[in-house]
DNA sequence: TGTACATCAGTGAACGCGCGTTCACTGATGTAC
DNA sequence: TGTACATCAGTGAACGCGCGTTCACTGATGTAC
C-alpha cells in the first residue's frame, strides 16, 4: 500500500533544491535560512529534515544544480561571452550562473559540497571548451570560465553602475581578444 | 589632562582592523564573529564598540584595507601575473588580494561598504594599469584584476590539488596572451 | 460504487546555541600638586 | 621626588534574536474490501 504517487515526493524534493539554489545565488549561502527555503518552495520549515539529512546537504545539491541549469550552451564563442557578460546575467544573480554568485563560499564548506561542485564545474568547462577555436588548449576553458566569472563578481560588487558596466565591457575586450582565433589574428597583422 | 599617550587607541583600533581583514579574508564575513576578531586582536568583545558604531563598520574598512594591502605594486606585468596565480596566492587567503576572498559578499553588504570597497578597487586597478603594454586601453585592467580573481576563487574552491593547479596554470597563460605587448604579437607572426 | 483505514508528507511548537550589541564596572595611566 | 586622583581603554555578564534541528502530531491520499 503505497499513498500519494511514487514521484510526489521526488518532485517536492526537486523544488526546495531549486529553491534554495536560487536563494543561495540572490542572496549568499549563509544569508538563507531552511526556513525561508522552504517557504520559497511553498511549505514550512519542519518538514526539511523529512528530504535533507542537513542544511550542508542540502548546500551540496543547491550550488552543484546553480552551476549546471547556468551550462545551456550557447552556439557561438562571441555569443556565450557576450551573454555572460551582460547586463541582465550582472542583474539576475538568482537564475545566473552559481560560480561568480557562490564560488567564494565553496570553499569553506564540508568536502562533499566542494566534490559535487568541482564535478559540475567540470561539466561546465567540458562544454566550454567545445567552443574554442582550433588550435586553443582546452584547458583554457577554464581560466575563459573563471575569468567571466570574477568580472561579474566584481561588475556586482561595485557600487557604481556606470563603472560597473565599463567593467562588463572591458572583460568582453578582453576575453574576445584572448580566445580570437587563430586566423583572425594573422588577418589583423595582414590588414596593417 | 589626557590619559594614555595620544596613539595608543588608534594603535589599538588599526590592530582591530588589521585582524578583521585578515580572519575575513581566511574564512569569510558572515563566519567570523566580532568576538574573535577582538581576540586575534588581544582583547575582549566588549570593548569592540569603544572603536566602532557596529560591525559593519568594521567590514567597511576591513575590506578596504583587504584590497589595498594587496596592491603593493610589482614592476611588471608578468611577476603580477604570475605572483597573483601563484599557488601561494591560492593558498594563503587570509594575507591575499580581498577580491577573491570577499568580492561575492560585498554586493550584498551596505552601501557605505560597497563604496570603500569601490574606492580600493579604483586604486588597486590605477595602480594595474599602469603595469599595461603600451597602446592597451587602461579600462582592460580591470578585466585582468577582476579575472585573475575569479580564477583564484575558482582554483580556491575546487577539491582537487591538481586540477587546482592545472587551473592556475591555465590562467597564466591566458592573461600572458591577453596583455602581450604589440611588439611582441608581431614578432611571432614574423616568426612563422 | 461506497466506506473504513493504514500510510507518511507535511505541520508547527519547542530546544539549545552563538551571534551582535549594551552597560555597569575596573584598573592602568601619567599629570597636578 | 612622592602621592592623590581624574580619565577612559578595556572587561565580562547579560540581553534579545534568529538560526538549525527535533519531534509529537495531523490530515489528505487512494487502496482494500
Amino acid at each position: 500500500v503505497t499513498r500519494y504517487d511514487r514521484e510526489h515526493k521526488q518532485r517536492t524534493r526537486a523544488s526546495i533544491v531549486d529553491a534554495a539554489s536560487q536563494a543561495f545565488r540572490g542572496r549568499g549561502i549563509e544569508q538563507v535560512s531552511v526556513g525561508e527555503v522552504m517557504a520559497a518552495a511553498g511549505l514550512t520549515h519542519g518538514g526539511f529534515y523529512a528530504h535533507f539529512d542537513s542544511k550542508e546537504q542540502l548546500v551540496a545539491e543547491a550550488c552543484a544544480t546553480a552551476l549546471l541549469q547556468a551550462a545551456s550552451s550557447k552556439r557561438t564563442l562571441p555569443e556565450y561571452i557576450r551573454s555572460y557578460l551582460s547586463r541582465s546575467h550582472r542583474d539576475g544573480p538568482e537564475t545566473g550562473c552559481g560560480l561568480p554568485a557562490l564560488g567564494g563560499e565553496i570553499g569553506r564548506h564540508t568536502p562533499d559540497t566542494r566534490q559535487r561542485f568541482t564535478e559540475a564545474a567540470q561539466t561546465y568547462v567540458d562544454r566550454v571548451a567545445e567552443l574554442l577555436p582550433e588550435g586553443t588548449d582546452p584547458e583554457d576553458a577554464w581560466a575563459l570560465f573563471a575569468g567571466m566569472a570574477g568580472t561579474v563578481m566584481l561588475a556586482r560588487a561595485v557600487d557604481d553602475r556606470e563603472l560597473s558596466d565599463r567593467i562588463l565591457l572591458a572583460g568582453r575586450r578582453v576575453f574576445a581578444r584572448a580566445f580570437r582565433p587563430e586566423v583572425e589574428k594573422v588577418q589583423e597583422e595582414a590588414d596593417r
